[in-house]
DNA sequence: CTACACCTTATAGTCCACTATCAGGTCAAG
DNA sequence: CTTGACCTGATAGTGGACTATAAGGTGTAG
């Protein structure tokens, strides 16, 4: 038959059978057919769709919204500029990350630039940054 | 007396009582001293010690790194070296971050680029893309 | 016929840094 | 003496994406 276990198809997807389970749990995935004993029985074309969410995720993706990209993308009526916002928005939203991310490595930078990594930490002008009374930047 | 309860310090340091009370159960502040109803009273200067967790905090270091700072803060025993070696490693962390966030925008800025924003979503290069059989970069 | 690998569901746990809720005790003002 | 704002501890919930465990059923090779 052209159907497969979740044993099989989670292995050719890459993840782990109870990953599937959850995807379905969520309505990421439609639940599968079953067979007479009750396992899930997947069309082999289902790794399709199992890919199409691993890469919206390595995108940034949450679940909630690969599911919702899944939708646009089953929905005849639904439009290329609804995608393209999609995108637009994570990439904003991937963008205020890396700033947060910047401000603190350079903040970090600084203090370390500080330490000459010698003698004992009471000396240390990291932690006395740290430490200090009034506050560093503002 | 010049002692806090719980309320007032936890306003003077701009965090919710309950977090304070989460903090002395991780470790993080040493219990406090009780009044005879079994209050919490704190000493004013526990003020810079809150100072402190929230400015490596912002600096991206997670709570238990900043116990550990606190640590070595307190042990005269410990190396300037120790606390620029968390700091350093802190910093490559972001770095892989950034990294990681920054390829992500790398690939969704390419996707968007591709779709006009026109159509219907079937026509959508971007879904077009994460459907794509093959790997798309490699 | 018996291993053994697979499958099923339900439920709970993980990480992190809190936040919320509950049932009750305390303190100061009026 | 009551009201209301505070405090207490214990316990559970949040978000996100799973992972783990338990107790059982199934499929197949030897």
């Amino acid at each position: 038959m052209d159907t497969l276990t979740i044993g099989v198809l989670a292995k050719q997807a890459g993840v782990a059978p109870g990953t599937l389970r959850y995807y379905e749990r969520v309505g990421l995935l439609a639940p599968a057919a079953r067979s007479l004993s009750g396992y899930r029985l997947y069309p082999r074309e289902e790794i399709k769709r199992l890919r199409f969410i691993r890469r919206a995720q390595e995108l940034g993706f949450s679940l909630e919204e690969v599911a919702l990209l899944l939708r646009l993308h089953a929905d005849s009526a639904a439009r290329a500029r609804d995608v393209k916002t999609l995108a637009e928005e994570k990439i904003a939203d991937i963008e205020r990350r890396i700033r947060d991310l910047t401000r603190m490595k350079e903040g970090l930078n600084a203090l370390s630039r500080t330490c000459d990594g010698t003698g004992p930490a009471a000396t240390c002008p990291i932690l006395a940054a740290l430490n200090a009374d009034q506050n560093h930047g503002d």
